[in-house]
DNA sequence: TTGGGTGCAAACTCTTTGCATGCCC
DNA sequence: GGGCATGCAAAGAGTTTGCACCCAA
């Protein structure tokens, strides 16, 4: 069985979950969401002000954070820590596609991979731990094969 | 048979792998090498500032970050990336105590833990992936036992 | 003696905050 | 109409760079 929610838009779903939970429509809001639904890969806070000061529609900086903000804390975006002290942020879309990252280090490439064994190895793990695990990041770095060639 | 540098301090090899390196010798380093050698868990560069000025030796800013990032290059030490924008170094000490990290999202706590099976599920994978993969990270997130009683 | 190490200060980058204005609800 | 969302500008936080001076080799 399919979830019906899975048919909408992510922007759209964002913006539900975001009004139930108590947050306000607003211009720059809308632009965020519908730029981040477009996106492949992940973006850094930045980089989405930079997309949408070309646009037609610009938005202010603290308007982005203040946004990705809202949006992580509901987890309908998902940081991405690739090292250069950036973090990137990418939407988080159905159920079954949790992923994690390769991360090159000569240009920076970011491609994302998924592996079952990986998920179940760190599921067991995470119930051995004395934390109660909620969230985890997996990052492999090295050269893609651009850089190799 | 064990490796006879392993019965030296961290300190003093890094210092002898900088030295081979080509990089001199100054005070500054002495002193980062040393707080790194007796601290337990991962620092970031301003701790070390901070810790090096309430002691005997002060250390300038560009210093400690400049060591820091000799001591990256020669594998002697490793980034962590625990969120909060901030980026932690730790000793690499002999060579089998490779770990990962737990981080407490509540009170920022920072517990290393090592997994074999998780080791070799990462190894096959890299073998599998477009990548030329020569490091990984795993960090869980969650809340310490500290933070949920 | 010489070139790299060091410290200081300033520049830079990324993120957060304060506040006046505007618009959703 | 009230209060949160927004944009701007300025403040913070972390990192990097430029440069004069010092010291290891």
């Amino acid at each position: 069985v399919r979830d019906a929610r899975e048919d909408l838009s992510w922007a759209h779903r964002a913006a539900e979950q975001l009004g139930a939970a108590g947050y306000r429509r607003g211009a720059a809001r809308d632009a965020v969401l519908a730029l981040l639904d477009r996106q492949q890969c992940a973006l850094s806070a930045l980089d989405i002000e930079d997309a949408l000061r070309s646009g037609a529609r610009s938005v202010g900086r603290a308007s982005v954070y203040r946004i990705l903000d809202q949006l992580e804390r509901l987890d309908l975006v998902q940081k991405v820590e690739a090292g250069k002290n950036t973090v990137l942020y990418e939407p988080v879309r159905g159920g079954h596609e949790h992923h994690h990252h390769l991360v090159c280090d000569r240009c920076g490439r970011l491609v994302p991979f998924a592996d079952e064994e990986l998920e179940r190895t760190i599921g067991k793990l995470s119930r051995r731990v004395p934390f109660q695990v909620s969230d985890h990041e997996v990052v492999l770095h090295g050269a893609c094969d651009d850089c190799v060639r």
